[in-house]
RNA sequence: GUGGGUGUAGCUCAGUUGGUUAGAGCACCAGGUUGUGGCCCUGGUGGUCGCGGGUUCAAGUCCCGUCAUCCACCCCA
């Protein structure tokens, strides 16, 4: 075959889109339960934005972005995640200048350039909230709320809320110098991985699966002890508005993300029933980034989530996306002048607002019929020439087999009662 | 970027120690009704066995290369 997808990405099909409409309709149906409003970003930006706001460091702006040059040889990036838009575009329209409190939600495709897996595609879909304009813990608390709602909604039960802190600039710098400290003098005990990490992204040490790393890391300076008095107070907040909002967590000191631009509240949604990418959804406090960007001094908190995991999840649970709304009417025209008739006889049927399709071949009517099953018609309409002459139409009902002739007017006068 | 697995019909897969026209189920088409679906029966369409090279009298099968894809590492949604 000469032309297929990019590897990483994919097509959905008919037989799935539906299931994507289902998520994106619950999607937006619980936002504005929450009072967030859509916004919609270009899919790419100037490359400077991400490189600034997810931090140079990072794998994501460091090996993973679709990064291009454009006609104009400005250096343009396919988005790799929706924060940075946001908060571009709540910057450039001054969104915080008319309302002193912004929610709002996205969703669509996002593009990083990894090696695919189960549940991780180089073209994928997020949907994702931002509050954006108070340091209120209420808004750390409703937000992971909203997100463990919409995957309730969506029939998903089996994941871990995992919580924790990785405090602000301040705490970070004291316990920052103290870990490494702890890492240096334990250095060979490390593994190879854990000793390149040191000096690229220390706290992402705490990732690594290996049984000697992470004996040693039980005893290492966890973030959650170096908070600063804000911070703690901060963190005892949410959880106990977690709490009061029956919301069951595990706090996790050693979740740490991999965007540069979390401040104190970080938390994921992890799925045992998914494989080695476990995360259906992620998000936290950014409280630096406005500023970051070129904003004032503006506090925030989002989280994202990923719909191919989702539905991977939907999948594996067998779960029943509710069934693909049936045709109401199939036409079947035996002949040229039928084949007119039906022409202008569908039109009407859908100006009532029925679903309605016809036979395009020119097959038997034996085929026809067939077509009408497979496409799970109600009912079917056959135009022969007999009926032509009589000037009627047989209408049979698919689930019982019976049939009758009926006369044209007296059809679509039948037809108004199905209205609505 | 690293490692491992897998590439045979539209889909899911068989294919013996290398052996002659490469199979099944599902799907699709036609017939069993002259103008009537589902179930059943009969028949049919459909494959450069991922691609290239090599070994051999003989390769879907063995070897090498290559491409694609999946999983894992990494990282994350």
């Amino acid at each position: 075959m000469e032309f297929r997808s990019i590897y990483g990405t994919g097509d959905i099909l008919p037989e799935d889109s539906f299931k994507w409409q289902h998520i994106e309709e619950k999607v937006k149906k619980i936002m504005a339960f929450y009072n967030y409003k859509e916004i919609r970003t270009p899919i790419f930006e100037s490359t400077q934005l991400f490189s600034r706001s997810i931090g140079e460091d990072t794998d994501i702006v460091r090996k993973e972005m679709y990064t291009f040059l454009d006609q104009g040889k400005r250096s343009l990036t396919l988005r790799p995640e929706a924060t940075a838009s946001v908060v571009r575009a709540y910057l450039e329209h001054n969104l915080g200048k008319v309302f002193p409190f912004v929610k709002l939600y996205y969703i669509g495709p996002m593009f990083r350039q990894e090696r695919p897996q189960k549940g991780r595609l180089r073209q994928f879909h997020q949907f994702g909230a931002e509050a954006i304009g108070s340091l209120d813990p209420l808004v750390d608390a409703e937000l992971i709320e909203l997100s463990t709602r919409i995957h309730h909604d969506l029939g998903i039960e089996d994941y871990t809320l995992h919580l924790n802190s990785i405090g602000c600039k301040k705490c970070r710098s004291a316990h920052r110098d103290l870990f490494i400290k702890f890492i240096k003098d334990r250095f060979e005990n490390f593994c190879s991985e854990c000793q390149l990490r040191l000096n690229r992204n220390p706290l992402r040490i705490f990732d690594c699966k290996k049984e000697g790393c992470v004996k040693i890391l039980a005893f290492a300076p966890k973030m959650i002890d170096f908070l600063c008095e804000e911070c703690r107070t901060h963190f005892e907040k949410v959880k106990s508005y977690l709490k009061k909002l029956g919301i069951e967590y595990k706090e996790d000191p050693s979740l740490v993300r991999g965007l540069d631009y979390y401040t104190k509240t970080v938390y994921e949604l992890k799925s045992s029933l998914l494989g080695a990418q476990d995360t259906l959804c992620g998000g936290g406090r950014y409280d630096l980034l406005i500023e970051e960007l070129g904003g004032e001094q503006t506090p925030a908190m989002g989280f994202s989530a990923g719909m191919e995991r989702i539905l991977l999840v939907l999948e594996l649970k067998k779960k029943k996306f509710g069934e693909d709304e049936r045709l109401d009417f199939f036409i079947c025209p035996l002949g040229q002048g039928a084949k007119e008739k039906a022409l202008k006889l569908i039109k009407d049927i859908r100006k009532k607002n029925l679903r309605s399709d016809m036979d395009y071949l020119n097959r038997s009517l034996k085929s026809q019929m067939k077509e009408a099953n497979r496409q799970k018609a109600k009912k079917v309409l056959i135009i022969g020439e007999e009926e032509l002459k009589k000037g009627v139409i047989i209408l049979k009902d698919m689930e019982s087999g019976e049939q009758k002739d009926v006369g044209m007017n007296e059809f679509l006068n039948e037809i108004s009662a199905y209205e609505e």
